[in-house]
DNA sequence: TAAGAGATACTCT
DNA sequence: GAGTATCTCTTAA
C-alpha cells in the first residue's frame, strides 16, 4: 500500500514518527531500489528556528508551504543532497520530515556501486548518503510521493521500540526532541 | 575508537 | 559574503 495524502497531512511529528518503518521505493533505470526509513526529523514552521521554514517563504523552501506528500530536497555543504517530505496538518502553514537513515532491502548491488561501498550497514545511514546510494537529485525535487513513480512510499515494518533525540547537525532548536531513529539490528 | 579538519557550491542577506 | 538539516579521511591513542 502506497502512503496517501491523508497520511502526511497530519502534525509533521506525528508523520515523522510513523515513517519509520515504512519502505521507501525508487525506480531508476528500470530497477528498484528500496530501504526501510530507520531515521527521520520533524522541522515545522515558526515555532521551530531550526526550519528552513522557521523566517519565512524563499524560492529554495516553498514546496514546504505546499501540499503534503511532495518531496523537498535541497543541496547543502557543497556537495549532499537531502530528502524531505512536506508533512503538515492543515492549521501548519508548512512543515517537512527529513529522511536520515534507510536500511536497504533490494538493488543492493546497484546501491554498492552508486556509493562505491561494500558495506550494508553503512551504505544509506545518514541523510546525505542515502540520496546518493539511491541516485536522488534536484531532479527528484517537487514529486508526488503519493503516486506509483519515480520514488515513493509504502508500507513496511511495524517498529516495536522508536527511541527520540535531539536534532542532528543544527545549532539552533536543540531543546526540540524532534528526530527519531530504530536500530536496524533489532529488526534484521 | 575518537576527534579534527577539509571539500565544495548553493541559497539567502 | 557568510553560513550550511554532511561525509570521509587522517591522525593519534
Amino acid at each position: 500500500m502506497i502512503l496517501k495524502k491523508s497520511f502526511y497531512e497530519r502534525e509533521t511529528i506525528t508523520v515523522a514518527k510513523e515513517l519509520i518503518g515504512k519502505i521507501i521505493v525508487r525506480r531508476i533505470q528500470g530497477q528498484e531500489l528500496t530501504g526501510i526509513i530507520t531515521e527521520t526529523e520533524a522541522y515545522r514552521e515558526k515555532d521551530d528556528p531550526a526550519s528552513h521554514a522557521a523566517v519565512k517563504m524563499t524560492n529554495r523552501n516553498k514546496v514546504m508551504f505546499g501540499n503534503p506528500g511532495v518531496s523537498y530536497v535541497y543541496f547543502t555543504y557543497g556537495m549532499y543532497f537531502m530528502l524531505n517530505i512536506v508533512a503538515k496538518s492543515k492549521k501548519q502553514n508548512a512543515g517537512a520530515v527529513l529522511i536520515r537513515g534507510l536500511y536497504p532491502q533490494e538493488g543492493l548491488s546497484t546501491m554498492m556501486k552508486n556509493r562505491g561501498l561494500e558495506n550494508i550497514d553503512r551504505i544509506s545511514d545518514g541523510p546525505g548518503k542515502l540520496t546518493i546510494a539511491f541516485g536522488i537529485t534536484k531532479e527528484e525535487h517537487n514529486k508526488d510521493m503519493t503516486r506509483k513513480s519515480s520514488l515513493y512510499i509504502k508500507d513496511g515494518i511495524k517498529p516495536k521500540k522508536i527511541k527520540s533525540g535531539p536534532r542532528v547537525g543544527i545549532s539552533k532548536g536543540l531543546d526540540k526532541k524532534w528526530n527519531f531513529r530504530i536500530n536496524p539490528k533489532d529488526y534484521f
